[in-house]
RNA sequence: CGGGGCGUAGCGCAGUUUGGCUAGCGCGCCUGCCUUGGGAGCAGGAGGUCGGAGGUUCAAAUCCUCUCGCCCCGACCA
């Protein structure tokens, strides 16, 4: 056994790394993956990966699989290739949309590559589960997911192809659905922290995909695409898409100021009112005509908040909202963009964010070419139809909780747990019968894990100028043992000797056997970032020593040829233990 | 899908404006010598339908038309 692991050496290992960034390359992750030799790119977001990149992949899902079963999961493997009729049951043959691969067969039957697995899974169950003595259930695989994104970008991270954990959960009811909710939480916390990501979970909207409650795991990084916000002083913190805000305090003045026209000749931007009436933007009003259904609405907010869409088409009761078209701002306001305001719009509602309530001279599109109105004060000039929070949540905002402040950050979207509740049980039929002989929909949660995203985001979070820096767990191998010339017989014989014992110790190890000169091999140790370097040289071995260097930290010190085989082992067997023991809550 | 940009050797690029020698350079690759503590040096070599198709021309990487792919910004997004 250990004969066939010690046939590999770095001579014969697939390891083409770069020494020049990739043009295509944007992100450190994208960069460090294709410069480290972990994968290439076959299509736009689709990738292979190479020997080193499979590896950390398949200890990443050691782990999730570790604390899946754990938690009670049970492993199952379902089809990629799905019929569309599944779909067509729960509706989202339509509602996914462009971004669903499809396909057809033979037999002009139509499939599609699965974007995910609920149809499959709970057509899985409904077919096979019965009895509430069969309850709670937790299904889980880790499989390729496929989603046509308009447009993938920075590898692996938004990809067309990538590979995903995703575990069903099926409950009796609410209190059980809770239940396993929390335990896949818990699970969440346990496997990015073993994985030696910093991850924050967020308060989250349900989107398409519905449900009651949801939490995204957030690998904080700037690289993140999303947004997120969280209290100084309590434990809130909200995806911004979902994120509440108060309305910030303002005492009223009293002030009353005569409504009056000004003339505003290209003035249309609220940077432009900003210089044009040296006024700040919280003193004006915005007014932004959005469609949404067959609604016409005017989301009505202050000049420095940006809207929510999907506060808003909440607010109007739609699923989604757009910007109206420049034809239907005219007939609405009957000026064109850039002059929109609350007052004498015509057939179209207007839905104001309570901050703009308090303001009392404000400043705000005059519904014609080149005007605008000067002391708008709402309530007097203009009725809303409803008051309600359409405002995206920003930094410096007060906090929900009445004490803190919202901070921000970016993140990248790790995971996302979910509350179902009957809505795929119910379409599907999905049903279970209780003691009482009663026939119930099964209650259902959904919780994924993007493992070729977490990847990324271990990059983004660990790497330096040199190349990755691999947590221990994750690390393609432990260990690089570097000959300072494989040719020398004594360096040689001393590093495969080295190489062989701690293979045998159980240490995942590898020797660079290359004829290259030591720069190359240091400068490969450091980019591919394997956590330990043992350089074995003339300058050591002269007092019968090798040197030894961490990467993450740069520790580095000599150590007697006898004592370094029992001092590795010793020392990656407590960080690996180390990275294990992760506290449970 | 809108806006911008790019396709020339495995990677990074020059050449295209103003058509004209055998299409170049750096890195990598192969052979040999030499060298071996942070991406060495010398010598020799291989590797290209210049993304593809059509057109203009005595002549096209270069000009024109169409097409495909890729990247960035936006919209979009479990």
């Amino acid at each position: 056994m250990i004969s066939g692991v010690l046939k590999l050496r770095m001579s014969k290992l697939l390891m083409p790394t770069l020494r020049e960034v990739p043009a295509e390359a944007e992100i450190a992750s994208h960069r460090l993956m294709l410069r480290a030799a972990m994968m290439r790119k076959v299509a736009a977001g689709i990738y292979s990966y190479l020997p080193l990149g499979f590896r950390v992949l398949q200890k990443i899902m050691q782990i999730v699989r570790e604390e899946m079963d754990a938690a009670g999961g049970q492993e199952v493997l379902l089809p990629i290739v799905q019929p569309a009729e599944l779909w067509h049951e729960t509706g989202r043959w339509d509602d996914y949309g462009e971004e669903m691969f499809k396909l057809i067969d033979r037999h002009e039957r139509q499939f599609c590559l699965g974007p995910t697995h609920e149809e499959i899974t709970t057509a899985l169950v409904r077919n096979e589960v019965r009895s509430y003595r069969q309850l709670p259930l937790m299904l889980y695989q880790i499989q390729n997911k496929y989603r046509d994104e308009i447009r993938p970008r920075f590898g692996v991270m938004r990809g067309r192809e990538f590979i995903m954990k995703d575990l069903y959960s099926f409950d009796r009811d609410e209190e059980g659905l809770d239940k396993s909710y929390w335990t896949m939480f818990h699970a969440y916390e346990r496997i990015f922290a073993r994985c030696g990501l910093t991850t924050r979970p967020v308060e989250a909207d349900s989107g398409a995909i519905g449900g009651d409650q949801t939490h995204e795991f957030m690998a904080l990084a700037d690289a993140g695409e999303a947004e997120i916000v969280y209290c100084s002083s309590c434990d809130y913190a909200a995806n911004v898409e979902k994120a509440e805000c108060l309305t910030p305090p303002a005492e009223p003045t009293g002030r009353e100021e005569p409504l009056v026209e000004v003339a505003t000749p290209d003035v249309r931007t609220i940077e432009d009112l900003e210089k044009f009436f040296n006024r700040p933007a919280s003193e004006m009003i915005k007014t932004l005509i959005y469609r949404g259904g067959d609604q016409v609405v005017a989301a009505v907010l202050r000049g420095d908040h940006e809207v929510n869409e999907i506060k808003l088409a909440r607010a109007i009761g739609c699923l989604e909202v757009e910007l109206a078209d420049d034809k239907t701002i005219e007939e609405v306001t009957g000026a064109p963009r850039g002059f929109a305001g609350p007052i004498g719009l015509k057939h179209c509602k207007i839905i104001t964010d309570p901050a703009v309530m308090a303001i009392e001279g404000g400043i705000a599109g005059g519904n014609a070419v080149d005007v605008h109105l000067q002391g708008v004060k709402p309530g007097r000039d203009f009725v809303p139809d409803k008051v309600v929070d359409i405002r995206k949540a920003q930094p410096g905002d007060p906090c929900p909780c009445g004490k803190g402040v919202l901070q921000g950050a970016r993140g990248i979207e790790v995971g996302q747990v979910f509350k179902l509740g009957t809505k795929y049980s119910e379409p599907l039929g999905a049903t279970f019968t209780d003691e009482d002989g009663v026939e119930r929909p099964l209650i259902m949660g959904c919780y994924g894990i993007g493992i070729s995203r977490t990847m990324a985001a271990i990059i983004e979070q660990c790497h330096d100028d040199d190349g990755i820096c691999w947590p221990i767990s994750v690390a393609p191998y432990h260990v690089d043992i570097v000959p300072v010339s494989y040719r020398d017989e004594q360096q040689r014989t001393t590093a495969e000797r080295i190489y062989r014992e701690l293979t045998k110790a159980g240490v995942e190890a590898v020797i660079d056997d290359r004829d290259e000169r030591p720069g190359v091999k240091f400068k490969d140790a450091d980019l591919i970032g394997f956590p330990l370097r043992i350089t074995v040289g003339p300058r050591g071995l002269a007092d019968g020593q090798v040197e030894i260097r961490w990467r993450a930290t740069g520790e580095e010190y000599l150590i007697s040829l006898n004592e370094v085989v029992s001092h590795v082992q010793d020392r990656i067997t407590r960080a690996i233990a180390e990275s294990e023991c992760v506290r449970t809550q």
